[in-house]
RNA sequence: GGCUCCUUAGCUCAACUGGAUAGAGCAGCCGACUUCUAAUCGGCAGGUUGAGGGUUCGAGUCCUUCAGGGGCCGCCA
């Protein structure tokens, strides 16, 4: 028996009797299956699995709720992994599996190891995941990192799953805003060299281009001075961007964060490559010289018809058509990172997966329409906003700004509160709400700080191991599998294996969602299980794990152990955390 | 004005894409360390899921109207 998703073989068993229903004429041919639902029910006083199926078969069936339940539960009860149905509410079927079936899992995770909840609904299909891509004008600060950690956890939990993936970083190094980064560090270069300068509207103030400026004048001396900006732009902007793209580099390595593709959106230009694109969007009839209506709403004064080249986006689901050249000839920023998009469509991902702030918003339904342009349909761009991070410190909202360089830097905070920290908060939250981080709280290594929460529970299942391994216990995996099982048949002992039992479902459902969220979340629980197993081991002797004198029955108690420890180290690994093996 | 996301306990948030009596943590109150690490646990209290309407056997979840908030809105990226 595959023993993998505890929650799936049922489901399965379940069509299996709802087809002999069929066969045997107590259900009409030609049913629609697709959402009958194996899931644990909410109160779990109904029971350990919980399926709809016979409410949903009633209405073309024609039949009662209960009536179809009570026939479905003689099928059932038939299996030997079932050892309890009812018919519950309106019609709900609850069921109790053998408490063999529940142990057998532990024995399946101490085999798999890690794999287990690994699933296959991405086995042989290629993704392409663009995240951070923040522009190249300064270090990442904390909302790049709220959207490094969570494209990150998204790839782990993606290639967890079977997908191919690709983590990608987009690097706009063609717009406007390299050369304001130039003309900047020309000022820093300026200043460097011991003149007094003023930043003006349009330059960053940052004190991190000091160093930017320095370097230059290390490197070109005294002969950008008094130049004309034709002279040094170019070069400079090179130079800049160059430095920035390290800086970002390394603090992405700082925050464990390792891209497989850096792309350049300049390394499109004078290539042909964007003309190509709109060419192929031409041959298709999208591309065309219009005028735009005016916004309804907004203020019209300064609005004027204007003739220019427009993307039918609207063919594909957006509510206008956008521009894609302004009236100098150049392109817009829309028009460079559709070629971008076009590329990825040929390197051929199945799927392509677009992480950006939420200020992004209004860009996703045309990007969407430019990818199903391109693909004919075939790739599916799936674009996840990032929600603001709220920043705390002391009690008080931190206000950032870049204009006024007060902001807080991906490095600040990986310096401040650790890797382990800074990643694990930043998934405490779904990607489109506004999360809250304050540093103080963050710092405190309390039940206030879910990261130590759960890997606490890690390193106390590892005590464990330690402990009995001093007294001579063997805890090999192996070993471990091979132990009495039987002997774990207190409630709170099962409870904990039925929490693992929902990790391959909680795995699919994230990797489905796209919401690595979920797996903090499960992790937290599951943690909590083990934590409350623990303290009854304080009051009540037999549940503590190493029993002294019996063999067997602590290897079946620390084989749970260690199939906690497990998933809460493979979930850790999806999400980029390491477990502690001691927390003192 | 349009598009989009959000609104759940005093606070911060979950809720397994439509399931049963909406759950955690914090804050508050009561309790558990001669015990495998108390960075932990148990208990009490806390709700008209922003408001109304609709679909459904069944709605926090889907549709719709409204209120409040964030973001975006023809050559900024």
């Amino acid at each position: 028996m595959k023993l993998m998703n505890l929650f799936t073989d049922i489901r399965i068993l379940l069509l299996e009797a709802l087809e002999k229903m069929v066969k045997s004429g107590d259900l009409c041919p030609g049913l629609d299956f697709t959402n009958v639902t194996v899931e644990p029910p909410r109160d779990p006083l109904h029971g350990e699995m919980a399926t709809n199926a016979a409410m949903l078969l009633a209405k073309p069936t024609g039949k009662k709720p209960r009536e179809i339940a009570e026939k479905l539960s003689l099928h059932l009860s038939a299996d030997a992994r079932i050892s309890v149905v009812d018919v519950a509410g309106p019609g709900f079927l609850n069921l109790r599996l053998s408490a063999d079936v529940w142990r057998g899992l532990v024995v399946d995770i101490l085999k798999k190891g890690e794999d287990f909840g690994r699933s296959s609904i991405g086995t042989g299909k290629s993704v392409n995941i663009e995240y951070v891509s923040a522009n190249p004008t300064g270090p990442l600060h904390v909302g790049h990192t709220r959207g490094a950690v969570f494209g990150d956890a998204l790839a782990g939990l993606l290639s967890f799953v079977g997908y191919k993936v690709t983590r990608e970083y987009y690097i706009n190094d063609g717009g406007a805003q390299v050369d304001v980064l130039a003309r900047s560090v020309y000022l820093r270069y300026l200043e460097a060299h011991g003149q007094k300068v003023a930043f003006e509207e349009g330059t960053y103030p940052g004190d991190y281009l000091i160093l930017v400026g320095q370097a230059l004048k290390d490197q070109v001396g005294a002969s950008f001075i008094g130049k004309e900006e034709d002279f040094w732009l170019a070069k400079i902007r090179k130079f800049a961007t160059d430095m920035m793209m390290d800086h970002i580099r390394s603090d992405l390595t700082l925050l464990g964060v390792e891209m497989d593709a850096f792309f350049s959106e300049k390394s499109l230009f004078g290539t042909g490559r964007i003309e190509q694109t709109i060419l192929k969007l031409r041959e298709q009839g999208l591309i065309y010289e219009g005028i735009l209506d005016p916004p309804k709403g907004k203020k019209p004064e300064d609005w004027e018809p204007r003739k220019q080249t427009l993307f039918k986006s609207t063919e594909h689901g957006d509510d206008v058509d956008r521009p894609v050249m302004k009236s100098d000839g150049s392109w817009t920023y829309f028009t460079p990172d559709i070629a971008y998009h076009d590329d990825k469509v040929k390197r051929g991902f199945d799927f392509l997966i677009d992480i950006l702030g939420a200020d992004h918003g209004g860009y996703v339904k045309r990007m969407k329409a430019a990818v199903s342009a391109l693909s004919g349909g075939k790739v599916q761009l799936e674009v996840k906003l990032m929600q603001l991070v709220k920043l705390y410190k002391n009690g008080e909202p931190f206000k950032m700004s870049k204009r006024a360089g007060t902001f807080v830097t991906l490095r600040e905070m990986v310096e401040q509160v650790g890797v382990d920290v800074t990643r694990f908060m930043m998934l405490t939250r779904k990607n489109d709400a506004t999360l809250e981080f304050d540093f103080d709280k963050v710092l405190e290594q309390s039940r206030e700080n879910p990261v130590y929460y759960v890997q606490y529970a890690h390193a106390r299942g590892c005590s464990v191991l330690r402990r009995a391994s001093e007294k001579g216990i063997d805890v090999s995996d192996g070993a471990l599998s091979a132990a009495d099982l039987r002997h774990l048949n207190h409630g709170s002992e099962l409870a904990v294996v039925k929490k693992l039992a929902e990790w391959p479902r909680l795995v699919e459902i994230s990797a489905r969602t796209n919401e690595p969220h979920r797996i903090a979340f499960y992790l937290y629980e599951l943690a909590s299980e083990l934590h409350a197993l623990w303290n009854k081991g304080n009051v009540v002797t037999s549940l503590r794990f190493v029993q002294e004198g019996h063999l067997g029955t602590s290897q079946a108690k620390i084989a749970l152990v260690r199939s906690v420890c497990i998933v809460i180290s493979a979930g850790l690994g999806i999400l980029g955390v390491r477990p502690a093996e001691e927390m003192r």
